[in-house]
RNA sequence: GGGCUCGUGGUCUAGUUGGUUAUGACACCGCCUUCACGAGGCGGAGGUCAUGCGUUCGAAUCGCAUCGAGCCCA
């Protein structure tokens, strides 16, 4: 059966789609062979698998399938990281209710319904690129088995003192009503007034006098409990340790000198109110402030607002600037930009607010110290860690107000209040439902009441790599599989996230490090060079991509798109580059068909010929040597540079210069012998190159696979050994002779194209003048349809002929 | 305001332990339907390597400063 002229990807890649095995790539937990774990990321299951997962997965993959060829037992598992507020803000979208409306156990059947459909999308589009997951190592965070995992390391960290309750200040977001932790909050610029009020200095009683203060949040006045000016301000030196009286709420408060007040913004006095930034939560702290909340949970003025109570946070900010102007204690207001904390799901400006809560101790410096043991690429994104570590206010705020998520498993005495953690034989467990098993310790209780609040998302997927490995949380030891595993691959937006909570845990729960190794990569930029976002309506899918040109297409473009860690802009140009390259591996594939075909059926096909020819051998050790930088950039993550060798190997070296070279001996013009060395040559060659090809774009490899190795049977691609450098084979006076006899057949074909002779039309006669020992011209000959002479470099020139300059070497040809 | 990354022909990009005429792709121009490939082949034009100063026999590469871009954070 003769193969099409143009490549399919269409056809081809659906036939492997079908006749692989998930089985091929199966982690075996028995195997002598050295592990290599993969902690993959665990996506959110939104239901779109977008172009930056897609990349993220392909550098997982390229690592995946090369290490598998190096003989490495891998594993790739995939875990799904469902828990959290988008699913439950959708799920009120697509049913049109709040969650308030049906029971909380209704409520999360929903989430649980939505998010396995969501994964079974996503989990199409993984196969559809050609990832070689795992699907036996698959996890899904709401099982109740990974529930069981995130309660039980609860249970030990909180036993350890790691975890603990307490009422402090947190971030809070109050439209979804619930905590959130620093990595939680976004900063967004907004357009805000800048309000000057007058405050009226305590104990001037003749004549009244006033300080003006500056502030965005005059609703806060209720809040405010203290007033700061720089300990250095000439203009209010007189003021420190003096009382001012708060305006239209009238309680007083005293001003304290601070260092860290800057005196060129405002007025240089700043309130203190609990609370209106992060700021003043440290002065709260630093000057044991009292602490006077005026903000609620849903965003509302409290009592001590008085005359505003129930108004939102706008509608208060509203009238009191109406009262102050009433009052005449509004001197004048200015537009300023102000850099807003904003929920990241909803974009809502958070408020700080002391509530009961839980959290997880941060012990910056072991965390510092973990993640300097940790090998990353690129390198630098290791400061970007400790940066983040070290600007962290207050520990990890881990409980949260909502439903789909996995609760806290404890419960508090009716009787004393003692907190009673659930026992290992009932988790997992929803203490609102349950209740447990034996009296409270403290008193001898047996009313509970279970706690209400859930975990946040991070607790179970910063346990990634302690589920991979099957850490054994109890025994506090590995449970037969090699810990820390190797690779963390992420993007870096999640560095201060999933990274850093990952850290954070594996240290707590193992004293060791999650991974060896984390590989950095970066966001996909829209072809008009700016992050691809919704908003900006720049996004591409992969699945518009693979329809158009194919899943090996996609691949070769996130491969070769830019070095790991930088981020990649997508362009349909590149992709169109990308499949240009695929029917380029097509025609020589389909060339070297009609040559190898006959060629399978002699026995002696394999054996390496006796008298290879220079340019066989030219050939072979080009090969070798692109074995060899192929093999370290795969071990350097350098995939771009990979991908481009390989490529420029194939389409320069091979399809220009060699196959070109080659034809009139494949074409049998020069009998067996040198018919059969240029076989041999090709079919070492194309083998090779199909392994090389296989991590990169595994559909394409199987199929030139499948032609050339059909002498092994039904063996995939996949389950083939990396090449491996044969020193032997590389030759430094082979290339040289072969470069330079492909110098001269190119000097000639630019001879002729620029005079406007066919290629294929003999000339006279060549003459080259070099001083090298049998130079090998037959090849020349037929690739310029020409006789050649070699002479001494220092003869004069024999005949009549233009004169040619060849890397220095003269060319005379006759016509 | 702080941190990180970066600035190479029209566009994107390789090259950074310093070393002869700076890599490749796309776009552009010219020629060629030569028995694998016209989404191809062959050839051509196009760059003061952001700017300035410095180190050096020698700088795209090292140092400092300036300008600009992007990301992360306050």
């Amino acid at each position: 059966m003769g193969m099409e002229k143009k490549y399919k990807p269409e056809i081809i890649e659906r036939k492997w789609l079908e006749s692989w095995n998930d089985s091929m790539y199966y982690f075996e937990a028995s195997s002598d062979k050295v592990p290599y774990i993969i902690d993959t990321p665990p996506p959110y299951p939104t239901g779109d698998f977008h172009i930056g997962n897609a990349l993220n997965w392909c550098y997982i993959d390229f690592l995946a399938r090369y290490k598998r060829m190096r003989d490495y037992d891998v594993m790739f598992p995939q875990g799904w990281d469902c828990h959290g507020l988008p699913t439950e803000v959708k799920v009120e979208e697509i049913h049109d209710i709040s969650r308030h409306q049906i029971s909380k156990q209704e409520f999360r059947d929903l989430c649980r319904q939505l998010t396995s459909s969501n994964i079974e999308q996503m989990k199409g589009m993984m196969r559809r690129l050609g990832m070689s997951i795992d699907w036996s190592k698959e996890y899904v965070t709401m099982d109740d088995r990974y529930k069981r995992y995130t309660q039980l390391s609860f249970l030990k960290m909180y036993r350890e003192g790691l975890i603990y309750q307490a009422e402090h200040p947190v971030n809070w977001c109050p439209r979804c009503e619930t905590a959130i932790a620093f990595a939680e909050v976004e900063y967004e610029d907004r357009d805000a007034y800048l309000n000057y009020i007058l405050f009226r200095k305590v104990g001037m009683e003749k004549e009244a006098e006033y300080v003006e203060i500056a502030t965005t949040r005059p609703e806060l006045l209720a809040s405010c409990v203290a007033v700061a000016v720089h300990p250095d301000d000439e203009r209010y030196k007189s003021i420190v340790g003096k009382e001012l009286e708060v305006p239209i709420f009238e309680h007083t408060v005293k001003v304290y000198g601070d260092e860290s007040v800057d005196p060129e913004f405002g007025t240089g006095v700043v309130m203190i109110c609990t609370f209106g930034d992060r700021q003043d939560v440290r002065w709260w702290k630093l000057h044991k402030l009292p602490l006077k909340a005026s903000i609620d949970e849903r965003g509302r003025m409290t009592e001590i607002a008085i005359g505003y109570e129930g108004l939102s946070v706008e509608e208060c900010k509203k009238k009191i600037i109406e009262d102050l102007n009433a009052k005449e204690l509004l001197k004048r207001r200015e537009r300023i930009k102000q850099n807003v904390g904003v929920c990241w799901r909803c974009k809502t400006p958070i408020e700080i607010i002391s509530t009961r809560q839980w959290f997880v101790r941060v012990n910056k410096e072991e965390i510092i110290n973990a993640a300097k043991e940790i090998k990353w690429y690129p390198e630098h994104f290791l400061i970007r860690l400790e940066n983040w570590v070290e600007s962290m206010e207050w520990d990890w705020c881990i409980s949260r107000q909502r439903i789909f998520s996995v609760p806290i498993p404890v419960w508090y005495c009716k009787r004393c209040g003692a907190v009673k953690g659930a026992s290992e034989d009932v988790i997992p467990v929803d203490p609102v439902i349950t209740s447990p098993n034996t009296p409270c310790a403290n008193c001898g209780g047996t009313e509970f009441e279970g706690e209400k609040d859930v975990l946040d998302t991070w607790m179970d997927s910063s346990l990634t790599a302690l589920w991979a490995a099957e850490w054994d949380l109890n025994a506090g030891r590995p449970s037969g599989i090699e810990f820390p595993v190797e690779l963390r691959p992420q993007g870096h937006d999640i560095i201060r996230t999933w990274a850093f909570y990952s850290i954070l845990r594996s240290i707590a729960l193992t004293k060791k490090i999650p991974w060896r190794t984390i590989l950095i990569n970066g966001m996909v930029l829209g072809e008009d060079g700016y992050k691809m976002s919704k908003s900006r309506n720049n996004t591409i899918s992969p699945d518009e991509v693979i329809q158009k040109h194919g899943a090996d297409v996609f691949r070769q473009w996130a491969a070769i798109g830019g070095a790991v860690g930088s981020d990649v802009q997508f362009r349909w140009k590149d992709i169109v580059a990308a499949s240009k390259f695929m029917q380029k591996l097509w025609s020589i594939l389909r060339f070297s068909m009609i040559h190898l075909k006959p060629f399978f059926e002699k026995e002696s096909f394999t054996k390496e010929k006796k008298n290879p020819r220079v340019v066989d051998k030219w050939l072979l050790s080009k090969l070798n040597k692109l074995i060899l930088s192929v093999t370290y950039s795969m071990e350097n993550f350098k995939f771009d540079e990979a991908m481009k060798s390989i490529r420029a190997f194939a389409w320069n070296v091979l399809a220009d210069d060699y196959i070109e070279l080659v034809k009139s001996r494949l074409y049998g013009r020069l009998g067996e012998e040198g018919k059969e060395s240029a076989k041999y040559a090709l079919h070492e060659t194309l083998k090779t190159l199909s392994i090389l090809l296989a991590p990169f774009i595994p559909f394409y490899a199987e199929e030139m696979h499948s032609y050339i190795a059909e002498e092994e049977g039904e063996r995939s691609v996949h389950k083939e050994k990396w090449p491996e450098v044969k020193p032997d084979m590389i030759d430094s006076e082979a290339e040289q002779e072969g470069d330079l006899i492909a110098d001269i057949v190119r000097a000639v074909r630019n001879y002729k194209s620029e005079r406007g002779v066919p290629l294929n039309a003999p000339l006279d006669k060549i003459e080259i003048y070099v001083d090298m020992e049998g130079l090998d011209t037959e090849d020349i000959e037929n690739a310029t349809a020409t006789k050649v002479e070699v002479c001494k470099s220092t003869s004069e020139s024999k005949s009549e002929g233009d004169i040619l300059d060849v890397a220095g070497m003269k060319v005379v040809i006759i016509r």
